[in-house]
DNA sequence: CTAATGATCTTAACACCGTTAAGATAGAGA
DNA sequence: TCTCTATCTTAACGGTGTTAAGATCATTAG
């Protein structure tokens, strides 16, 4: 009865991810993914739900939930790959510069930047009750990013482990905290070119206030 | 139209709770806020839901609208007496303090304190898209608990207004971010009083160390 | 080649959510 | 008294995440 219109795609168009046979995907997975880190792009961490990345890769609601579990499991496959990018950037950042500062300095910009360039893809990645917190790919993930940094760190606090792990913190708490309240609008709205260009540079004063290159910097 | 949100009612009386004159509340939006800070206080910020909010104060879930529009509205007043408590509490740790490094300290201490105590509402007061951002009474708000942060950053950083501007944006980038990543658990699960107390003693170290009493306490 | 099996996906339903429209009730003023 | 306005309720709408049950596919066992 039910069967000569059963086909996937009621519309008749196919999903966007491919299926050369029958309804099956293929990358349901990735699809999700991707389609998670578009709906952030475009209308941040609140405006993420599970349904629209459902009809985004062209699938049924309830399609996710045996791929990811639920929301949080796909949220925090979406987390993990922010960690990497984050990582990475902060890796880039640090490489060719002439001594620590310089590099503490461009990692510095770089999490700004990464923050202000994929807003909702980093609320996300903080946003813990949306994830599941204790996923070991994802503390992995955190603690990559966090090495990246301390690393950094290190060369300039030098001392103990303990005192490393201090600086780390404090580092890792400015510019967390300047890129959170600068996306919260607090240093101005930062969503023209203009905007962020004014907020990046406010940054670097910052950095250059509680970072100088010499004594005399500060005054 | 609507609005004007009449507060105080012409002749006093009504107990809060349920008027025993049939159904009308009296201090519906005073029930409403306080049921609202005690979801936060209870699930957080992602726990909140305006139905609920209804449910405590005894009313049904389309009552909050006629004194607050929607749920943005009750949210921006909680933020506005979140904002006006931690504005408080800056100004009563900078009290009786003998120097100015001493009253950024206890500032600092005061603000991650205040993170901690009450993490729900503190999330939400910097949740913008949840909030009226353009609210004129919170904006008010926002601008008092800065300035209260400011006046003491002031006496020590001393030089132009802009130089001032620099040192508060750092200082509160620093306590802000410290207690955003507090929160989400990237100091350790502050939940027990041991884990408070641990976050806490890690502040005063990160605090001394882009702060120090004098150039020696760097080393 | 066929049959069975397990993974994948759909349909349908559930309990919630925020918001709105329309109507009932209370209190105050004419 | 009658009317007006503010307040609150009921009922509904479209949306959400999640689940159970069934259909379909891809692969492998016989």
């Amino acid at each position: 009865m039910k069967k000569a219109i059963a086909r996937g795609n009621p519309k008749g168009m196919a999903p966007p991810g491919r299926s050369d046979t029958g309804y099956h995907h293929g990358e349901l997975q990735e699809a999700l993914i991707a389609a998670s880190e578009a709906i952030l792009a475009e209308h941040g961490a609140d405006g993420f739900t599970l349904r629209e990345a459902a009809r985004r890769a062209g699938v049924s609601p309830a399609a996710p939930s045996h791929h990811f579990g639920n929301a949080q499991g796909l949220l925090t496959e979406v987390a993990i790959r922010g960690y990497e990018a984050l990582a990475a950037a902060l890796l880039q950042a640090a490489s060719g510069k002439r001594n620590a500062r310089d590099r503490l300095h461009a990692q510095g910009l770089a999490y700004v930047e990464f923050a202000l360039t994929h807003p909702g893809r980093f609320q996300m990645m903080f946003a813990n009750k949306r994830l599941v917190a204790d996923d070991e790919r994802l503390r992995a993930a955190i603690k990559a990013a966090g090495r990246e940094f301390e690393r950094v760190v290190a060369e300039l606090a030098g001392g103990t482990p303990k005192q490393t792990g201090i600086a780390a913190a404090a580092a890792w708490s400015t510019v967390h905290g300047f890129a959170k309240l600068a996306l919260e609008g607090k240093f101005g709205a930062g969503n023209d070119e203009a905007g962020r260009r004014e907020i990046m540079r406010m940054l670097v004063q910052v950095l250059n206030h509680l970072w100088p290159r010499d004594a005399r910097d500060v005054a």
